[in-house]
DNA sequence: CTGAAAGCGCTTACAG
DNA sequence: CTGAAAGCGCTTACAG
């Protein structure tokens, strides 16, 4: 690989010159001499060395991008994290920095990577709301969060209303005639995502005179195990006749847990109507149809990109948070009573 | 952020004893000076800069995956890309080095992006065959592929029994009682996926008699393009009556597909019988769920990062290949006739 | 417009 | 067991 001062033996200059050409400084060097280096740059396939930049200008181009998580698991299993990381990545690459993705939770492996690299800035996907003020607080950089909740001050957070989103799904579920149901979803002591939406359901429910039953709120430690999910599915069989509704926190896990109670001789939504969460494709891919919560993806993605990147390149730019709407999308999960 | 110098001094030793210690070569460092060292770090906080060993050891911890796509898009939104990518990052991480993603395609890039890091290894998915010689000649550190096919000697990849994969569907319609088929998927000019899979079908149905008939050889350029599929379906809802069954090459596409024919008035299976690729978890969220031929993501992208370790860390280790096998699992996309 | 010098934080022989 | 020195590839004042 060809160094600076390669070229600038090349070009019989000093490597001050050539570095002022790579980096575009050209009222400083001479047209002629810009165009021959140029030319020897092109020639010897000169590319910077990025480790010696970041060293001496204490920044590096690099992004992290952090998916709470053990170290050992697959968060892109879950189609709503890898849409969020695809738009992301895509967004860090055409500002011209670099995205380093890492799976972790602990605020000090945080904070640790963090320093490694040098990186400029983060962005952190579903981290628990305890774990926010720890990690703000060990790092200097801007950090953009998304989906969390935090009385932290200074925290910067891209994130949905959940609580309207509980509300809407009650709203509907109610004007469809239903008069008793259960919420279905991660336990919410996390993470006021859940929480959230589940208050805005209950109170939504209060709000029409109908108090939920909290023997109905369903608890489902991830998404992803086979095993957990049939339990919930064997539960919901057994009370079968208590409840006509199922507000289920996302649409992955909607999904599934149709399948297994459909297995249970339990049809949606002659048997059990149900409303979910996120408007992935996969609600119009499955049968019945699912009727959902909608959020923007690939908005809440460039959102977060776009005000980390102001903090970046914007010297005291505010901290800035947003809270994009949701809105219900009907299709046919839903009877009508 | 403390340097190796600023614990030197705290510590009264020079920044190489640190560096020793901080490099766990105690053997040239005295117990003492050790522990004294190591309490210093953990007060400090201290955490080496990874630019600065870089840069003289030349060689970063970084690898660098590289997924093929124009720069403003969303490759995960595929979950086939997003398994493999998660499964990766996991594993890169767990050998203690570091992951950078990148969306691109052309040679230069590739090679420019692998040199501004000083990446230690790479993995490229989903590259056309065309495109792989030019990249491992620009490069000279390991890489491996995913899914290639290509003459290149010197080519380290990790893929499938495409063949087999179109052999296997294709006997099963026959065995069915199918006897006139389809073929949808992408263009095979640019990827021998595509092609080999094509071929092992038309060869399994020729060799019972039954030649394929090349004007049910449909082509879809994505498989995200609503509108393209759109077109895709009416096209073969207009042939409805010439075959009984098709061999699509992807879950994704499938489900998508079946939902738009299903608009259209095509039932699945009693219309039309499906056999699909990949065996996502897609395949049992629809109704039908899908026949498929399966193929085991997590080890692929598994063994793919083994493979780019064994040369990273064995001097001489010699440039692998592997072909995982894949097999059909039968759900009820297929009728029998 | 051009260059010599110092320094970013680290490691690697080498000397003691 | 410990340290002084050189150097990795780059940029940043500063001088001319």
């Amino acid at each position: 690989m060809p160094t600076l001062k390669d070229i600038a033996t090349e070009a019989g200059v000093s490597v001050m010159t050539v570095s002022n050409v790579v980096n575009g400084n050209f009222s400083k060097v001479s047209p002629q001499t810009t165009a021959r280096i140029q030319e020897i740059i092109k020639r010897l396939n000169y590319v910077p060395n990025f480790s010696a930049r970041s060293l001496v200008k204490n920044n590096s181009h690099i992004i992290s991008v952090i998916l709470r998580g053990e170290k050992n698991q697959n968060p892109l299993k879950n189609p709503y994290n890898a849409i969020l990381l695809g738009t992301i990545i895509s967004k860090i690459q055409q500002q011209g920095y670099y995205a380093m993705i890492n799976i972790m939770k602990s605020a000090t492996d945080i904070s640790k990577n963090l320093h490694t690299w040098n990186a400029e800035g983060a962005i952190l996907l579903g981290m628990f709301d305890d774990e926010i003020e720890k990690i703000c607080s060990v790092s200097d950089i801007p950090i953009v969060f998304i989906d969390s909740y935090s009385n932290f001050r200074q925290l910067s957070n891209v994130g949905i209303d959940d609580y309207k989103g509980g509300q809407l799904a009650a709203r509907h579920f109610i004007e469809k005639g239903h008069r008793s149901l259960a919420f279905i979803g991660p336990p919410s002591s996390h993470t006021s995502v859940i929480q959230q939406r589940f208050e805005g359901f209950c109170d939504e429910l209060e709000t029409h005179g109908i108090p939920f039953d909290t023997r109905f709120r369903f608890s489902l430690k991830s998404d992803v195990d086979h095993q957990e999910m049939k339990v919930l599915a064997k539960t919901i069989t057994e009370h079968k006749n208590e409840f006509t509704g199922a507000f289920v926190t996302s649409d992955q896990t909607a999904s599934l847990l149709m399948n297994l109670l459909r297995q249970n001789g339990i049809l949606i939504p002659d048997d059990l109507s149900l409303i979910s969460f996120d408007n992935l494709e996969i609600c119009e891919q499955v049968t019945p149809q699912l009727t959902t919560i909608a959020q923007d993806l690939s908005q809440k993605a460039e959102l977060s990109v776009d005000i980390l990147f102001r903090r970046l390149l914007t010297p005291n730019a505010p901290v800035e948070s947003m809270v994009l709407d949701v809105s219900l999308i009907e299709r046919n999960s839903v009877k009508t009573l």
